[in-house]
DNA sequence: CTTGCGCCTGACGTAACGTGAGGTGGTATG
DNA sequence: CATACCACCTCACGTTACGTCAGGCGCAAG
Protein backbone atom coordinates (compact mmCIF):
# COMPACT_ATOMS: atom_id res chain seq x y z
CA UNK A 1 0.00 0.00 0.00
CA UNK A 2 1.39 3.06 -0.83
CA UNK A 3 1.50 6.53 1.70
CA UNK A 4 -2.14 7.03 2.42
CA UNK A 5 -1.97 10.63 3.66
CA UNK A 6 -0.57 14.04 3.10
CA UNK A 7 0.05 16.89 5.02
CA UNK A 8 -1.61 20.07 3.90
CA UNK A 9 1.26 20.82 1.53
CA UNK A 10 1.79 17.77 -0.43
CA UNK A 11 -1.89 17.77 -0.98
CA UNK A 12 -2.46 21.24 -2.12
CA UNK A 13 0.81 20.45 -4.58
CA UNK A 14 -0.87 17.02 -5.70
CA UNK A 15 -4.47 18.91 -6.11
CA UNK A 16 -3.38 22.11 -7.25
CA UNK A 17 -5.15 24.36 -5.18
CA UNK A 18 -3.27 26.76 -2.37
CA UNK A 19 -2.70 25.67 1.36
CA UNK A 20 -4.75 29.04 2.15
CA UNK A 21 -7.67 27.80 0.02
CA UNK A 22 -7.94 24.60 2.27
CA UNK A 23 -7.28 26.63 5.23
CA UNK A 24 -10.73 28.60 4.53
CA UNK A 25 -12.64 25.21 3.13
CA UNK A 26 -11.67 23.83 6.59
CA UNK A 27 -13.04 27.13 8.03
CA UNK A 28 -16.64 26.91 6.25
CA UNK A 29 -16.87 23.45 7.16
CA UNK A 30 -16.77 22.26 3.18
CA UNK A 31 -13.49 20.12 3.31
CA UNK A 32 -12.60 18.89 6.91
CA UNK A 33 -9.84 16.62 6.89
CA UNK A 34 -8.49 14.41 10.36
CA UNK A 35 -5.99 16.08 12.79
CA UNK A 36 -3.07 15.02 14.23
CA UNK A 37 -4.19 14.91 17.82
CA UNK A 38 -0.58 15.88 18.70
CA UNK A 39 0.03 18.94 16.79
CA UNK A 40 -3.28 19.71 15.28
CA UNK A 41 -2.11 19.40 12.12
CA UNK A 42 -4.46 18.55 9.26
CA UNK A 43 -4.25 14.91 7.63
CA UNK A 44 -5.47 14.76 3.60
CA UNK A 45 -6.68 11.47 3.07
CA UNK A 46 -7.53 9.83 -0.61
CA UNK A 47 -11.38 10.76 0.53
CA UNK A 48 -10.57 14.58 1.46
CA UNK A 49 -8.80 14.41 -2.51
CA UNK A 50 -12.53 13.07 -4.23
CA UNK A 51 -13.84 15.83 -1.94
CA UNK A 52 -11.99 18.41 -3.14
CA UNK A 53 -12.50 17.09 -6.91
CA UNK A 54 -16.18 17.80 -6.64
CA UNK A 55 -15.82 21.05 -4.91
CA UNK A 56 -13.16 22.31 -7.81
CA UNK A 57 -16.02 20.68 -10.27
CA UNK A 58 -19.25 22.76 -8.98
CA UNK A 59 -17.51 25.93 -8.60
CA UNK A 60 -16.22 24.97 -12.43
CA UNK A 61 -19.95 25.42 -13.02
CA UNK A 62 -19.67 29.15 -11.67
CA UNK A 63 -21.36 27.61 -8.04
CA UNK A 64 -20.92 29.92 -5.00
CA UNK A 65 -19.05 27.51 -1.92
CA UNK A 66 -22.56 28.00 -0.17
CA UNK A 67 -24.07 26.42 -2.73
CA UNK A 68 -21.75 23.64 -3.45
CA UNK A 69 -22.09 22.75 0.62
CA UNK A 70 -25.54 22.09 0.17
CA UNK A 71 -24.59 19.62 -2.45
CA UNK A 72 -21.84 17.74 -0.35
CA UNK A 73 -23.66 15.69 1.47
CA UNK A 74 -25.68 12.68 -0.29
CA UNK A 75 -23.36 10.42 -2.73
CA UNK A 76 -26.00 10.60 -5.51
CA UNK A 77 -26.99 13.63 -7.26
CA UNK A 78 -31.04 13.81 -8.15
CA UNK A 79 -33.38 15.71 -9.94
CA UNK A 80 -32.94 19.13 -7.67
CA UNK A 81 -29.14 18.66 -9.03
CA UNK A 82 -30.69 19.42 -12.86
CA UNK A 83 -32.52 22.29 -11.54
CA UNK A 84 -29.41 23.81 -10.20
CA UNK A 85 -27.42 23.23 -12.88
CA UNK A 86 -30.27 24.39 -15.25
CA UNK A 87 -30.61 27.67 -12.90
CA UNK A 88 -26.77 28.03 -13.74
CA UNK A 89 -27.29 27.38 -17.22
CA UNK A 90 -29.30 30.52 -17.72
CA UNK A 91 -27.47 32.62 -15.26
CA UNK A 92 -24.29 31.78 -17.49
CA UNK A 93 -26.33 32.24 -20.43
CA UNK A 94 -27.23 36.03 -19.23
CA UNK A 95 -24.00 36.95 -18.34
CA UNK A 96 -22.53 35.84 -21.48
CA UNK A 97 -24.96 38.05 -23.29
CA UNK A 98 -23.69 40.91 -21.22
CA UNK A 99 -20.01 40.31 -22.39
CA UNK A 100 -21.38 39.97 -25.77
CA UNK A 101 -22.85 43.59 -25.81
CA UNK A 102 -19.43 44.84 -24.50
CA UNK A 103 -17.44 43.14 -26.34
CA UNK A 104 -19.70 44.89 -29.68
CA UNK A 105 -19.18 47.83 -28.18
CA UNK A 106 -15.48 48.02 -27.54
CA UNK A 107 -14.83 46.75 -30.95
CA UNK A 108 -16.98 49.66 -32.25
CA UNK A 109 -15.14 52.35 -30.07
CA UNK A 110 -12.03 51.03 -31.05
CA UNK A 111 -13.05 51.07 -34.64
CA UNK A 112 -14.20 55.17 -33.97
CA UNK A 113 -11.00 56.19 -32.41
CA UNK A 114 -8.79 54.54 -34.89
CA UNK A 115 -9.97 56.29 -37.55
CA UNK A 116 -10.45 59.58 -35.57
CA UNK A 117 -7.34 59.66 -33.62
CA UNK A 118 -9.38 62.12 -30.94
CA UNK A 119 -12.68 62.28 -30.06
CA UNK A 120 -14.61 64.08 -27.67
CA UNK A 121 -15.58 62.26 -24.34
CA UNK A 122 -19.17 63.56 -24.18
CA UNK A 123 -19.71 62.37 -27.86
CA UNK A 124 -17.92 58.54 -27.10
CA UNK A 125 -20.29 58.48 -24.14
CA UNK A 126 -23.45 59.22 -25.73
CA UNK A 127 -22.69 56.77 -28.18
CA UNK A 128 -21.11 54.00 -25.68
CA UNK A 129 -24.75 54.98 -23.89
CA UNK A 130 -26.58 54.47 -27.00
CA UNK A 131 -24.92 51.23 -27.68
CA UNK A 132 -25.45 50.20 -23.55
CA UNK A 133 -29.00 50.02 -24.26
CA UNK A 134 -29.49 49.52 -27.74
CA UNK A 135 -32.07 46.31 -26.87
CA UNK A 136 -33.80 48.55 -24.32
CA UNK A 137 -33.99 51.36 -26.29
CA UNK A 138 -35.50 49.44 -29.64
CA UNK A 139 -37.89 48.00 -26.65
CA UNK A 140 -39.35 50.81 -26.09
CA UNK A 141 -39.66 52.27 -29.32
CA UNK A 142 -41.50 49.17 -30.10
CA UNK A 143 -45.09 50.77 -28.79
CA UNK A 144 -44.20 54.41 -30.55
CA UNK A 145 -42.60 54.01 -33.57
CA UNK A 146 -44.63 52.07 -36.77
CA UNK A 147 -42.32 48.73 -37.36
CA UNK A 148 -41.37 49.86 -40.66
CA UNK A 149 -39.60 53.03 -39.66
CA UNK A 150 -38.32 51.24 -36.31
CA UNK A 151 -36.47 48.75 -38.78
CA UNK A 152 -34.48 51.70 -40.75
CA UNK A 153 -33.92 53.51 -37.08
CA UNK A 154 -31.97 50.37 -35.53
CA UNK A 155 -29.33 49.07 -38.32
CA UNK A 156 -29.00 45.42 -38.36
CA UNK A 157 -25.36 44.63 -38.97
CA UNK A 158 -22.34 46.54 -37.05
CA UNK A 159 -21.16 47.75 -40.31
CA UNK A 160 -24.39 49.98 -40.87
CA UNK A 161 -23.83 50.64 -36.95
CA UNK A 162 -20.11 51.84 -37.71
CA UNK A 163 -21.15 53.98 -40.61
CA UNK A 164 -23.94 56.00 -38.74
CA UNK A 165 -21.84 56.66 -35.51
CA UNK A 166 -18.83 57.36 -37.77
CA UNK A 167 -21.27 59.96 -39.55
CA UNK A 168 -22.79 61.15 -36.34
CA UNK A 169 -19.89 61.46 -34.69
CA UNK A 170 -18.11 63.94 -37.41
CA UNK A 171 -20.95 65.60 -37.22
CA UNK A 172 -21.01 66.16 -33.70
CA UNK A 173 -17.49 67.37 -33.92
CA UNK A 174 -18.34 69.81 -36.59
CA UNK A 175 -21.40 71.03 -34.23
CA UNK A 176 -18.58 71.89 -31.65
CA UNK A 177 -16.41 73.73 -34.07
CA UNK A 178 -19.00 75.70 -35.73
CA UNK A 179 -21.34 76.97 -33.29
CA UNK A 180 -21.56 80.14 -33.59
CA UNK A 181 -21.21 80.54 -36.92
CA UNK A 182 -23.99 82.08 -39.36
CA UNK A 183 -26.26 79.49 -41.34
CA UNK A 184 -25.02 80.87 -44.83
CA UNK A 185 -21.56 80.10 -43.92
CA UNK A 186 -19.88 77.26 -46.17
CA UNK A 187 -18.39 75.09 -43.69
CA UNK A 188 -22.06 75.07 -41.69
CA UNK A 189 -24.22 74.80 -44.75
CA UNK A 190 -21.67 71.84 -45.97
CA UNK A 191 -22.05 70.42 -42.35
CA UNK A 192 -26.22 70.20 -42.62
CA UNK A 193 -25.81 68.87 -45.72
CA UNK A 194 -23.89 65.62 -45.10
CA UNK A 195 -25.57 65.49 -41.93
CA UNK A 196 -29.00 64.93 -43.99
CA UNK A 197 -27.11 62.93 -46.32
CA UNK A 198 -26.57 60.33 -43.52
CA UNK A 199 -30.04 60.82 -42.05
CA UNK A 200 -31.49 59.95 -45.66
CA UNK A 201 -29.30 56.94 -46.25
CA UNK A 202 -30.77 55.80 -43.40
CA UNK A 203 -34.64 56.45 -43.71
CA UNK A 204 -36.98 57.89 -46.46
CA UNK A 205 -38.76 60.41 -46.68
CA UNK A 206 -41.98 58.71 -45.62
CA UNK A 207 -39.85 57.75 -42.54
CA UNK A 208 -39.19 60.88 -41.95
CA UNK A 209 -42.24 62.46 -42.11
CA UNK A 210 -43.86 59.73 -39.82
CA UNK A 211 -40.92 60.79 -37.12
CA UNK A 212 -42.20 64.09 -37.71
CA UNK A 213 -45.48 63.43 -36.90
CA UNK A 214 -44.65 61.81 -33.31
CA UNK A 215 -43.16 64.90 -32.30
CA UNK A 216 -45.96 67.14 -34.01
CA UNK A 217 -47.55 69.37 -31.55
CA UNK A 218 -51.11 68.18 -30.95
CA UNK A 219 -51.36 64.90 -30.12
CA UNK A 220 -55.05 63.22 -30.81
CA UNK A 221 -55.07 61.28 -27.41
CA UNK A 222 -53.94 62.01 -23.84
CA UNK A 223 -52.82 58.64 -22.77
CA UNK A 224 -50.71 58.87 -26.24
CA UNK A 225 -49.22 62.13 -25.29
CA UNK A 226 -47.70 60.51 -21.76
CA UNK A 227 -46.36 57.47 -23.18
CA UNK A 228 -44.71 59.86 -25.74
CA UNK A 229 -43.44 61.61 -22.35
CA UNK A 230 -42.21 58.92 -20.76
CA UNK A 231 -40.34 57.43 -23.56
CA UNK A 232 -38.57 60.80 -24.40
CA UNK A 233 -37.92 60.76 -20.65
CA UNK A 234 -36.71 57.67 -20.72
CA UNK A 235 -34.56 57.85 -23.51
CA UNK A 236 -33.01 61.21 -21.92
CA UNK A 237 -32.27 59.26 -18.50
CA UNK A 238 -30.66 56.58 -20.32
CA UNK A 239 -28.84 58.20 -23.31
CA UNK A 240 -27.01 61.29 -22.45
CA UNK A 241 -27.08 64.00 -25.37
CA UNK A 242 -23.24 65.16 -26.16
CA UNK A 243 -24.92 68.84 -27.51
CA UNK A 244 -24.79 71.88 -24.90
CA UNK A 245 -27.31 73.86 -24.55
CA UNK A 246 -26.00 76.62 -26.63
CA UNK A 247 -25.17 74.61 -29.28
CA UNK A 248 -28.74 72.64 -29.32
CA UNK A 249 -29.79 76.78 -29.80
CA UNK A 250 -27.58 77.18 -32.26
CA UNK A 251 -28.90 73.56 -34.12
CA UNK A 252 -32.31 74.99 -34.35
CA UNK A 253 -32.03 78.67 -35.62
CA UNK A 254 -29.60 77.24 -38.72
CA UNK A 255 -31.41 73.97 -39.60
CA UNK A 256 -34.79 75.85 -40.13
CA UNK A 257 -32.55 78.59 -41.85
CA UNK A 258 -31.45 75.78 -43.73
CA UNK A 259 -35.04 73.95 -44.56
CA UNK A 260 -36.73 76.97 -45.03
CA UNK A 261 -36.57 76.88 -49.02
CA UNK A 262 -37.61 73.73 -48.69
CA UNK A 263 -40.80 74.54 -46.17
CA UNK A 264 -41.44 77.35 -49.06
CA UNK A 265 -41.84 74.64 -51.61
CA UNK A 266 -43.81 72.46 -49.87
CA UNK A 267 -46.12 75.45 -48.91
CA UNK A 268 -46.58 76.24 -52.83
CA UNK A 269 -47.23 72.35 -53.14
CA UNK A 270 -50.39 72.49 -50.19
CA UNK B 1 -34.65 77.87 -16.66
CA UNK B 2 -35.45 74.78 -15.45
CA UNK B 3 -34.81 73.18 -12.06
CA UNK B 4 -30.77 72.80 -12.19
CA UNK B 5 -29.99 70.90 -8.81
CA UNK B 6 -31.04 68.13 -7.47
CA UNK B 7 -30.87 66.56 -4.19
CA UNK B 8 -29.16 62.89 -4.03
CA UNK B 9 -32.56 60.98 -3.82
CA UNK B 10 -34.07 62.99 -6.96
CA UNK B 11 -30.07 62.58 -8.47
CA UNK B 12 -30.44 58.81 -7.73
CA UNK B 13 -33.91 57.80 -9.12
CA UNK B 14 -33.35 60.19 -12.18
CA UNK B 15 -30.57 58.11 -13.04
CA UNK B 16 -31.17 55.02 -11.62
CA UNK B 17 -28.45 54.69 -9.23
CA UNK B 18 -28.72 53.58 -5.91
CA UNK B 19 -27.75 56.80 -3.21
CA UNK B 20 -25.38 54.56 -1.95
CA UNK B 21 -23.59 53.57 -4.49
CA UNK B 22 -23.66 58.14 -4.60
CA UNK B 23 -22.23 58.15 -1.39
CA UNK B 24 -20.18 55.60 -2.68
CA UNK B 25 -18.20 57.60 -5.80
CA UNK B 26 -18.32 60.87 -3.24
CA UNK B 27 -16.38 58.36 -0.94
CA UNK B 28 -13.96 57.29 -3.68
CA UNK B 29 -13.33 60.63 -4.90
CA UNK B 30 -14.98 59.27 -8.24
CA UNK B 31 -18.34 61.66 -8.43
CA UNK B 32 -17.94 64.70 -5.69
CA UNK B 33 -21.07 67.02 -6.01
CA UNK B 34 -21.07 70.13 -4.66
CA UNK B 35 -22.17 70.54 -0.81
CA UNK B 36 -24.86 72.78 0.90
CA UNK B 37 -22.33 74.29 3.61
CA UNK B 38 -25.40 74.80 6.32
CA UNK B 39 -26.70 71.59 5.89
CA UNK B 40 -23.92 69.33 4.30
CA UNK B 41 -26.26 67.82 2.03
CA UNK B 42 -24.90 66.63 -1.52
CA UNK B 43 -25.88 68.94 -4.29
CA UNK B 44 -25.81 67.57 -7.71
CA UNK B 45 -25.94 69.49 -11.05
CA UNK B 46 -26.40 68.45 -14.52
CA UNK B 47 -22.41 68.44 -15.07
CA UNK B 48 -22.05 65.32 -12.51
CA UNK B 49 -25.20 63.77 -14.58
CA UNK B 50 -22.24 63.39 -17.48
CA UNK B 51 -19.53 62.76 -15.21
CA UNK B 52 -22.86 59.37 -13.75
CA UNK B 53 -23.04 58.73 -17.41
CA UNK B 54 -19.11 58.52 -18.16
CA UNK B 55 -18.70 56.29 -15.19
CA UNK B 56 -21.83 54.04 -16.04
CA UNK B 57 -20.54 53.81 -19.34
CA UNK B 58 -16.86 53.08 -18.15
CA UNK B 59 -18.69 50.18 -16.08
CA UNK B 60 -20.44 48.76 -18.66
CA UNK B 61 -17.55 48.00 -20.48
CA UNK B 62 -15.96 46.15 -17.33
CA UNK B 63 -13.42 48.61 -15.80
CA UNK B 64 -12.99 48.53 -12.18
CA UNK B 65 -13.84 51.94 -10.74
CA UNK B 66 -10.18 52.91 -9.91
CA UNK B 67 -9.12 52.21 -13.29
CA UNK B 68 -12.10 54.27 -14.58
CA UNK B 69 -11.24 56.97 -12.09
CA UNK B 70 -7.95 57.71 -14.26
CA UNK B 71 -9.72 58.33 -17.17
CA UNK B 72 -12.04 60.72 -15.62
CA UNK B 73 -9.92 63.95 -16.02
CA UNK B 74 -9.16 64.72 -19.18
CA UNK B 75 -11.88 65.88 -21.60
CA UNK B 76 -11.06 63.46 -24.31
CA UNK B 77 -9.64 59.97 -25.09
CA UNK B 78 -6.59 59.92 -26.55
CA UNK B 79 -4.79 56.69 -27.88
CA UNK B 80 -4.11 55.23 -24.32
CA UNK B 81 -7.97 54.61 -23.88
CA UNK B 82 -7.85 52.15 -27.46
CA UNK B 83 -5.26 50.64 -25.29
CA UNK B 84 -7.26 50.05 -22.39
CA UNK B 85 -10.49 48.87 -24.78
CA UNK B 86 -7.92 46.15 -26.10
CA UNK B 87 -6.91 45.51 -22.57
CA UNK B 88 -10.94 45.12 -21.69
CA UNK B 89 -11.67 42.96 -24.89
CA UNK B 90 -9.00 40.45 -24.68
CA UNK B 91 -10.45 39.97 -21.02
CA UNK B 92 -13.91 39.69 -21.84
CA UNK B 93 -12.84 37.45 -24.62
CA UNK B 94 -11.73 35.06 -21.99
CA UNK B 95 -14.19 35.11 -19.71
CA UNK B 96 -16.79 34.48 -22.25
CA UNK B 97 -14.59 31.30 -23.52
CA UNK B 98 -14.42 29.91 -19.74
CA UNK B 99 -18.48 30.36 -20.00
CA UNK B 100 -18.71 28.39 -23.10
CA UNK B 101 -17.12 25.96 -21.37
CA UNK B 102 -18.82 25.88 -18.26
CA UNK B 103 -22.21 25.88 -20.53
CA UNK B 104 -21.20 22.95 -22.71
CA UNK B 105 -20.46 21.22 -19.79
CA UNK B 106 -23.95 21.82 -17.88
CA UNK B 107 -25.76 20.77 -21.06
CA UNK B 108 -24.10 17.92 -21.24
CA UNK B 109 -24.85 16.76 -17.84
CA UNK B 110 -28.15 18.18 -18.00
CA UNK B 111 -28.60 15.77 -20.17
CA UNK B 112 -26.95 12.51 -18.84
CA UNK B 113 -29.16 12.94 -15.67
CA UNK B 114 -31.95 13.67 -17.78
CA UNK B 115 -31.69 10.28 -19.32
CA UNK B 116 -30.17 8.57 -16.05
CA UNK B 117 -31.99 10.06 -13.43
CA UNK B 118 -30.04 9.23 -10.51
CA UNK B 119 -25.99 8.84 -11.12
CA UNK B 120 -23.51 8.12 -8.83
CA UNK B 121 -21.49 11.21 -7.32
CA UNK B 122 -17.97 9.81 -8.16
CA UNK B 123 -18.97 9.21 -11.92
CA UNK B 124 -20.55 12.44 -12.69
CA UNK B 125 -17.49 14.34 -10.98
CA UNK B 126 -14.83 12.57 -13.21
CA UNK B 127 -16.92 13.36 -16.77
CA UNK B 128 -17.30 17.13 -15.50
CA UNK B 129 -13.76 16.92 -14.57
CA UNK B 130 -13.02 15.33 -17.99
CA UNK B 131 -14.90 18.14 -19.53
CA UNK B 132 -13.83 20.69 -17.79
CA UNK B 133 -9.88 19.77 -18.72
CA UNK B 134 -10.97 18.64 -21.87
CA UNK B 135 -8.85 21.73 -23.82
CA UNK B 136 -5.71 20.78 -21.55
CA UNK B 137 -6.42 17.25 -22.13
CA UNK B 138 -6.23 17.30 -25.50
CA UNK B 139 -2.79 19.58 -25.14
CA UNK B 140 -1.35 17.15 -22.85
CA UNK B 141 -1.99 14.25 -25.36
CA UNK B 142 -0.50 16.21 -27.98
CA UNK B 143 2.88 15.22 -27.41
CA UNK B 144 2.38 11.40 -26.34
CA UNK B 145 -0.23 10.03 -29.00
CA UNK B 146 -0.17 10.11 -32.57
CA UNK B 147 -2.54 12.62 -34.17
CA UNK B 148 -4.40 10.03 -35.92
CA UNK B 149 -5.35 8.44 -33.09
CA UNK B 150 -5.61 11.61 -31.14
CA UNK B 151 -8.77 12.77 -33.53
CA UNK B 152 -10.51 9.62 -32.57
CA UNK B 153 -10.09 9.80 -29.03
CA UNK B 154 -11.49 13.49 -28.98
CA UNK B 155 -14.74 13.45 -30.82
CA UNK B 156 -15.40 16.87 -31.92
CA UNK B 157 -19.25 16.97 -31.59
CA UNK B 158 -21.23 18.12 -28.46
CA UNK B 159 -23.38 14.71 -29.75
CA UNK B 160 -20.67 12.29 -30.24
CA UNK B 161 -19.29 13.89 -26.97
CA UNK B 162 -22.92 12.75 -25.40
CA UNK B 163 -22.62 9.52 -26.72
CA UNK B 164 -19.49 8.42 -25.46
CA UNK B 165 -20.50 9.89 -22.00
CA UNK B 166 -23.62 7.46 -22.37
CA UNK B 167 -21.79 4.99 -22.82
CA UNK B 168 -19.12 5.40 -19.52
CA UNK B 169 -22.04 6.14 -17.52
CA UNK B 170 -23.77 3.20 -18.21
CA UNK B 171 -20.32 1.26 -17.98
CA UNK B 172 -19.47 2.53 -14.48
CA UNK B 173 -23.11 1.85 -13.12
CA UNK B 174 -22.75 -1.56 -14.12
CA UNK B 175 -19.05 -2.10 -12.79
CA UNK B 176 -20.20 -0.65 -9.36
CA UNK B 177 -23.12 -3.31 -9.93
CA UNK B 178 -21.72 -6.13 -10.33
CA UNK B 179 -18.02 -5.73 -8.99
CA UNK B 180 -17.48 -9.41 -7.43
CA UNK B 181 -18.92 -11.23 -9.96
CA UNK B 182 -17.24 -13.95 -11.58
CA UNK B 183 -15.95 -13.46 -15.31
CA UNK B 184 -18.17 -16.14 -17.33
CA UNK B 185 -21.62 -14.27 -15.23
CA UNK B 186 -23.89 -13.25 -18.43
CA UNK B 187 -24.35 -9.63 -17.11
CA UNK B 188 -20.42 -9.61 -16.60
CA UNK B 189 -19.99 -10.65 -20.14
CA UNK B 190 -22.72 -9.02 -21.41
CA UNK B 191 -21.33 -5.57 -20.27
CA UNK B 192 -17.53 -5.75 -21.09
CA UNK B 193 -19.22 -6.51 -24.74
CA UNK B 194 -21.35 -3.45 -24.80
CA UNK B 195 -17.80 -1.54 -23.16
CA UNK B 196 -15.72 -3.37 -26.17
CA UNK B 197 -18.58 -1.98 -28.70
CA UNK B 198 -18.48 1.68 -26.99
CA UNK B 199 -14.17 1.78 -27.79
CA UNK B 200 -14.30 -0.04 -30.89
CA UNK B 201 -17.21 2.36 -32.10
CA UNK B 202 -14.25 5.25 -31.97
CA UNK B 203 -11.14 3.75 -32.13
CA UNK B 204 -10.19 1.01 -34.58
CA UNK B 205 -8.02 -1.98 -34.02
CA UNK B 206 -4.80 0.00 -34.97
CA UNK B 207 -5.59 2.41 -32.72
CA UNK B 208 -5.97 0.48 -29.89
CA UNK B 209 -2.80 -1.49 -30.86
CA UNK B 210 -1.18 1.86 -30.89
CA UNK B 211 -2.58 3.20 -27.34
CA UNK B 212 -1.88 -0.40 -26.07
CA UNK B 213 2.04 0.05 -27.32
CA UNK B 214 2.31 3.53 -25.17
CA UNK B 215 1.85 1.62 -22.25
CA UNK B 216 3.74 -1.01 -22.56
CA UNK B 217 6.27 -1.64 -20.54
CA UNK B 218 9.86 -1.64 -22.00
CA UNK B 219 10.15 2.01 -23.48
CA UNK B 220 12.72 2.45 -25.80
CA UNK B 221 14.24 6.00 -24.29
CA UNK B 222 14.24 6.97 -20.93
CA UNK B 223 13.18 10.67 -21.58
CA UNK B 224 10.14 9.09 -23.53
CA UNK B 225 9.36 7.13 -20.05
CA UNK B 226 9.39 10.22 -18.26
CA UNK B 227 7.53 12.36 -20.20
CA UNK B 228 4.83 9.73 -20.21
CA UNK B 229 5.15 9.14 -16.59
CA UNK B 230 4.31 13.06 -16.06
CA UNK B 231 1.68 12.85 -18.92
CA UNK B 232 -0.30 10.08 -16.42
CA UNK B 233 0.57 11.92 -13.30
CA UNK B 234 -1.16 15.27 -14.55
CA UNK B 235 -4.09 13.35 -16.12
CA UNK B 236 -4.49 11.87 -12.57
CA UNK B 237 -4.25 14.95 -10.41
CA UNK B 238 -6.83 16.86 -13.17
CA UNK B 239 -9.21 14.25 -13.87
CA UNK B 240 -10.15 11.57 -10.52
CA UNK B 241 -11.10 8.36 -11.22
CA UNK B 242 -14.48 7.12 -10.50
CA UNK B 243 -13.43 3.67 -9.67
CA UNK B 244 -12.13 2.22 -6.58
CA UNK B 245 -8.95 0.03 -5.81
CA UNK B 246 -11.20 -2.93 -5.06
CA UNK B 247 -13.22 -2.30 -8.63
CA UNK B 248 -10.12 -1.32 -10.43
CA UNK B 249 -8.70 -5.12 -9.10
CA UNK B 250 -11.74 -7.12 -10.66
CA UNK B 251 -12.14 -5.08 -13.49
CA UNK B 252 -8.32 -6.25 -14.33
CA UNK B 253 -9.33 -10.00 -13.62
CA UNK B 254 -12.31 -10.32 -16.02
CA UNK B 255 -11.09 -8.64 -18.57
CA UNK B 256 -7.98 -10.63 -18.63
CA UNK B 257 -10.50 -13.71 -18.72
CA UNK B 258 -12.92 -12.33 -21.63
CA UNK B 259 -9.65 -11.22 -23.94
CA UNK B 260 -7.71 -14.10 -23.53
CA UNK B 261 -9.31 -16.55 -26.27
CA UNK B 262 -8.40 -13.47 -28.56
CA UNK B 263 -4.91 -13.23 -27.38
CA UNK B 264 -4.53 -17.35 -27.68
CA UNK B 265 -5.56 -16.10 -31.02
CA UNK B 266 -2.81 -13.59 -31.58
CA UNK B 267 -0.53 -15.68 -30.61
CA UNK B 268 -1.40 -18.34 -32.61
CA UNK B 269 -0.87 -15.71 -35.79
CA UNK B 270 2.49 -14.95 -34.52
C1' DC C 1 22.12 27.47 21.06
C1' DT C 2 20.38 29.14 17.13
C1' DT C 3 18.49 28.67 12.67
C1' DG C 4 15.16 27.08 9.67
C1' DC C 5 11.16 24.40 8.17
C1' DG C 6 6.51 23.21 8.13
C1' DC C 7 2.58 23.81 10.44
C1' DC C 8 -0.84 26.43 13.20
C1' DT C 9 -4.23 30.47 14.24
C1' DG C 10 -5.72 35.19 13.80
C1' DA C 11 -6.51 39.06 11.40
C1' DC C 12 -6.56 42.49 7.80
C1' DG C 13 -7.17 43.63 2.60
C1' DT C 14 -9.70 43.10 -1.69
C1' DA C 15 -14.45 45.40 -5.03
C1' DA C 16 -18.50 47.56 -5.10
C1' DC C 17 -21.63 48.32 -2.89
C1' DG C 18 -26.17 46.69 0.66
C1' DT C 19 -27.91 47.33 4.95
C1' DG C 20 -28.57 48.93 9.16
C1' DA C 21 -27.67 52.24 13.44
C1' DG C 22 -27.75 56.49 15.33
C1' DG C 23 -27.88 61.64 14.84
C1' DT C 24 -29.55 66.23 12.65
C1' DG C 25 -32.53 69.70 10.70
C1' DG C 26 -36.98 70.99 8.71
C1' DT C 27 -41.89 70.46 8.16
C1' DA C 28 -46.67 68.79 8.96
C1' DT C 29 -50.00 67.40 12.24
C1' DG C 30 -52.47 66.58 16.74
C1' DC D 1 -46.15 73.42 21.43
C1' DA D 2 -44.80 68.78 21.30
C1' DT D 3 -44.36 65.17 18.35
C1' DA D 4 -44.03 62.45 14.45
C1' DC D 5 -42.11 61.98 10.12
C1' DC D 6 -39.02 63.00 6.33
C1' DA D 7 -34.69 63.33 3.92
C1' DC D 8 -30.29 63.68 4.73
C1' DC D 9 -25.83 62.82 7.09
C1' DT D 10 -21.78 59.68 8.90
C1' DC D 11 -20.05 55.43 10.74
C1' DA D 12 -19.46 50.87 10.32
C1' DC D 13 -20.10 46.01 9.56
C1' DG D 14 -21.45 42.17 6.02
C1' DT D 15 -20.68 40.16 1.54
C1' DT D 16 -17.14 36.31 -1.69
C1' DA D 17 -13.19 33.53 -1.97
C1' DC D 18 -9.50 33.72 -0.95
C1' DG D 19 -4.07 36.43 -0.68
C1' DT D 20 -0.93 38.04 2.42
C1' DC D 21 1.37 38.96 6.38
C1' DA D 22 2.28 38.32 11.68
C1' DG D 23 3.34 35.79 15.55
C1' DG D 24 3.99 31.35 17.69
C1' DC D 25 4.81 26.08 18.16
C1' DG D 26 7.52 21.73 17.79
C1' DC D 27 11.19 19.45 15.61
C1' DA D 28 15.65 18.65 13.16
C1' DA D 29 20.34 20.12 11.57
C1' DG D 30 24.45 22.80 12.05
Amino acid sequence: MKKETFSISEFAKSTGVSVRTLHYYDEKNILKPKRDENTGHRIYEKEDMIQLHKIMTMKFLGMSLDNIKDYMQPDTFDLSFIDTLRLQESKLIKDREQIDIALEAIQRTVHLLENEKEVDQAVLISLLASMQHEKKQEELSKGIIKDEVMKKMFPQTAKEKMIVEQGLLTFYKQVREHCGKPADHPEVKQMLDSFYHLILGIFDMDSIEELGEIFSLDLEDKANEERLEAYLKEIERLIPTPITEEEEAWLEQITTDYLSPLWDEEEGED
